[in-house]
DNA sequence: CCCTAACTAGTCT
DNA sequence: AGACTAGTTAGGG
């Protein structure tokens, strides 16, 4: 299985450490539905969102792409970025460009597959992944998904049908598979 | 219903 | 090597 597939209008491109090198990341905060809402991207696609002040999520990204160069700039991609959040339901394509582990990476694109509306379980995913015993691990994985909302980590919860964590705190998920399930 | 223990695999120190 | 997890299951109060 390759980590490029399309997948619901979505892709994911792996980001090579050589690739991390003088890179030009475009940023900018954006108001949203959830609040102001953080996106950065590259030539290639969109590398993260978040939920914050510009002056924290700089750092996060920062930290994350240490060897890039930040520059504070719209996108075509971030607006794109900002209807789907609007609504999740439309069937944009978008493309990401994003670090990470080969497993995290597998488990991110297996993320693409849940459907808007719909919630499954870390099981499930760890089962679909074929590692049904690294249900742990993959909800660590998850909880590190560099692309809030787009890459929907907000619809996975617990087997036991409670809302298991969320790096951005819960009321957010619940806001989220809230505005999802109105249709 | 809540609590605990055992199990699990990837990541970080 | 050891200590963490956005989890799950089985068991006992």
């Amino acid at each position: 299985m390759s980590n490029q597939d399309i997948i619901n209008g979505y892709k994911i491109i792996p980001m090579t450490s050589s690739e991390e090198n003088y890179l030009i990341i475009n940023y900018d905060s954006y108001d949203s539905i959830y609040g102001n809402i953080f996106i950065a991207s590259t030539n290639k696609g969109i590398c993260y969102i978040g939920l914050g002040s510009e002056t924290e999520m700089l750092e996060e990204l920062r930290k994350r792409y240490s060897l890039s160069d930040l520059v504070k700039k719209t996108d075509q991609q971030h607006s794109a970025a900002i209807s789907q959040i609007t609504d999740p339901d439309s069937a944009a394509e978008i493309t990401f460009h994003i670090k990470g582990s080969d497993f995290q990476l597998e488990v991110w694109n297996e993320l693409l597959n849940t459907e808007c509306g719909k919630t499954c379980s870390y099981k499930d995913i760890a089962e679909k992944i074929g590692k049904p015993k690294a249900v742990r691990a993959v909800a660590t994985a998850i909880g590190q998904n560099p692309v809030t909302f787009l890459i929907p980590c907000h619809r996975i919860i617990r087997s036991d049908g409670t809302l298991g964590g969320y790096y951005w705190g819960l009321d957010i998920k619940k806001k989220i598979l809230k505005h999802e399930s109105f249709r």
